[in-house]
DNA sequence: GTCAACATGAAATATTTATTCTAAAAATAA
DNA sequence: TTATTTTTAGAATAAATATTTCATGTTGAC
């Protein structure tokens, strides 16, 4: 049970996919060129202009306006808006699908509620899938690959990933520490963080004041640090490698699908570093 | 490696992005503002008129005018063509990656591995979807609310779900206790458990032993007992509650999408049961 | 408190962009 | 071929959008 506004901006682009496909026959050749590209390249449709698009596809601007017309909208804006819908759907925005579905307000029927939380968590996850490149991982997993331990920050909000990133890592023969400031201050903790390490903070808005201490003196101490965050900010962008990401968060409190993911992700791709790495040596 | 082009067009993101969390603390309030949401949300910058995003973030459009020249362009239009050409070659950068066409060895491995463990997780979020009943998480939740004390029974492999089961538990003042065996043994732990109580138990298999023993007590002393096992079998069955997940698997990675997704909801259900309970009772 | 410097939003203006219109070019049919 | 219809491109117009300006509000230093 998917929410209404979703469903509706999607299924309007499919819709449309479809109507353009089945009608392409009875098109004129301009409108067929415009079909063409409409179908294989829709994110330019929603992010350039009539203009430059026609300059693109080789007609002129008020072909793109007919060819909207065809369809049924009163012009190309309108076709356009469900292009760039479609966009903003499947790539970031949840933020307004969550938002509308908050405002339905059936919070006491459970089953809804659940709903709303695993769609939450699928948009999370989608979202990571756009937004965080092999590259960014390769050097993330370099610097813990060739850490002598690697420290992995905790505050109370970002513990639980933080565990997993732990338990992953230690699971895959990479020495790592959880710093969690449980039984005594991070600060004491830190006494065993050398240059020869790399800490990863794990932080999300608002950030705890003793984790940007800590990532502070990690710094100085002089060993490497990355930073998982949903708001990258000072301190954090002078990480030597950072990762933006964006849980849905319904009712106020944020999903954690898209965090525990990268960090599996990212330990299993130490953990295969730190092997091949033994294997040379041997 | 991608084309030339499209990597300039991405360090140009890449550079504004950072630039605005560097030059955050300099900026005014209402650039803060305009600063956070284009680093949560940068497909909206992208997709929208500087009107509509100002409603939105609660400024006026001049004031987006004012942002983007304060980061040396000539108006908002000139910066929204950053964040139109990231959204463009994120788009084909990711239709890249899956058709794995031209990069190389490691960073196509890595991407590939990524969408594989996003999937799974995915395919785990739409089998809760499916596999749960909100007749289940109603039963489950009232016996957290109306418990005394709801204790989470941790072992390694699910230490971290036990964590975020905790955490909103007590988030949302339901009062939650973590039975981690750290600093001891789980027998010494489990004298708190009294019969008012609630013991939850998340259990992979294989199960450890702890668990088993941990949970026959819970049971032996009188409290409920709720379990969130990927294999329902005794003595785990006789729980007044359970719920069978199952988990993709990749490479023997087992992802926690769906352990943690229906903890968050069984806390939340949790609380505002318990919540409702106290307004009545006051 | 007073002043200066800066930040802000509303309205005026400029610019860009979409849309409509029309004459001419293709395509079609006889 | 010629008459008729459809398609098209470019110019004229309309609409949307960005930008500038300026009066007013806010902040911080003295």
């Amino acid at each position: 049970m998917q929410m209404k506004y979703d469903d509706s901006s999607d299924e309007a682009f499919e819709a449309l996919r479809e109507q353009i496909a089945e009608d392409y026959e009875g098109l004129s050749k301009r409108l067929k060129l415009i079909a063409d590209f409409s179908l294989q390249d829709p994110s330019a449709i929603a992010l350039n202009t009539a203009a430059s698009l026609g300059e693109e596809i080789g007609v002129a601007p008020s072909a793109l306006v007919r060819f909207a017309k065809h369809f049924g909208f009163s012009g190309f804006s309108e076709m356009q808006a469900i292009f760039r819908d479609h966009l903003q759907v499947s790539s970031t925005s949840y933020k307004e699908r969550i938002h509308a579905l908050a405002e339905s307000g059936a919070t006491r029927d459970t089953g809804e509620m659940t709903d709303r939380f695993i769609e939450a968590g699928i948009a999370s996850l989608r979202d990571l899938q756009h937004s965080i490149s092999p590259e960014h991982i390769e050097t993330a997993a370099k610097l813990m690959a060739d850490a002598r331990i690697v420290h992995i920050l905790a505050q109370k909000r970002t513990f639980t990933a933080a565990t997993y990133l732990a338990y992953n890592l230690s699971r895959l023969d990479v020495p790592a520490n959880l710093l969690d400031g449980l039984g005594g201050t991070l600060e004491q903790q830190m006494v065993t963080v050398s240059p020869e390490d790399t800490v990863v903070a794990i932080s999300f808005n608002p950030s705890a004041g003793e984790t940007v201490e800590a990532f502070e003196r990690a710094r100085d101490i002089g060993a490497r640090t990355i930073v998982i965050t949903d708001l990258a900010r000072a301190p954090f962008i002078h990480a030597d490698s950072w990762f933006q990401i964006s849980e849905a968060s319904v009712d106020g409190f944020r999903s954690l699908n898209a965090t525990i993911s990268l960090a599996l992700i990212l330990a299993i791709r130490a953990g295969t570093m730190c092997a091949e790495m033994n294997t040379e040596n041997s």
